[in-house]
DNA sequence: GTTTTTCTACTATATTTATAGTAGATTCAT
DNA sequence: ATGAATCTACTATAAATATAGTAGAAAAAC
């Protein structure tokens, strides 16, 4: 998979909010910074050729929609920064998090939960 | 901070890696795709315009050292996907590897042994 | 049914990124 | 000390990214 540029996540986020879109519904998404209604046509058409979204015709209008989950992107950006950042190891990752954020008691808590729980099912 | 360009990136894990380096070290270091020396010494420079490094001179020769450790653009770029994509809970993010990933039990253990010292801690 | 709006397709342009060559200064080896 | 190697500074160029305008078709409004 390749990554997303800035400009395409930005609009990929807001694909995967609404699921379906036509490009004026993701424009009128941006709060900040917003583009021109043809950048965001471009930047569209640009990820239709890298692959990651997909559109379907209503009337003269492209509905896109993405081709790619966000947990699927998710996994790959995650799996980016482990691998270049923690050594791929999730235990080293939570220790960066426990030595350096303080962390809520009750987010510990639900983490040990969660992992314990990991723990019996195998 | 900013984010690093791949070429960037590449470079200052070296860097991160050696300490201290000269250009030619840092060439040295590449295994694959290896860069042009003149490539090297541009982005190094690039960097350096940017804050991420600084030199000393040996000779007329240039040591280049990190100004920003790995830890901190670590911290950097793993906030960035945190919140991007796991809305910046780090549970969240833990139950999305227990989730999808076969997780080592030794690697579990460890997690949660961290986990727990940080609780005693509070 | 003309005017206005809204789309897409195509084109344009500035900026950033990636890569590297050349020239001139310096150092090294003999 | 002279020729080879090395280093920086400056310049060059291609590719990728970000942004948006224009033209013409289609749809909507009135």
């Amino acid at each position: 998979m390749k990554e997303l540029t800035k400009a395409e996540e930005r609009i990929m986020q807001i694909l995967w909010g609404l699921e379906k879109a036509f490009t004026r519904e993701i424009l009128e998404e941006f709060k900040q910074d917003t583009p021109s209604y043809t950048t965001v046509a471009t930047v569209l058409t640009v990820l239709e050729q890298k692959g990651f979204v997909a559109h379907e015709m209503m009337g003269n209008s492209k509905r896109y929609y993405p081709l790619i989950t966000k947990s699927k992107y998710s996994d790959f950006a995650m799996s980016n920064v482990l691998s270049k950042y923690f050594g791929g190891s999730l235990s080293q990752l939570v220790s960066f998090f426990t030595d350096r954020k303080k962390m809520d008691i009750n987010e510990l808590d639900e983490i040990i939960k969660i992992l314990e729980s990991k723990r019996e099912e195998d």
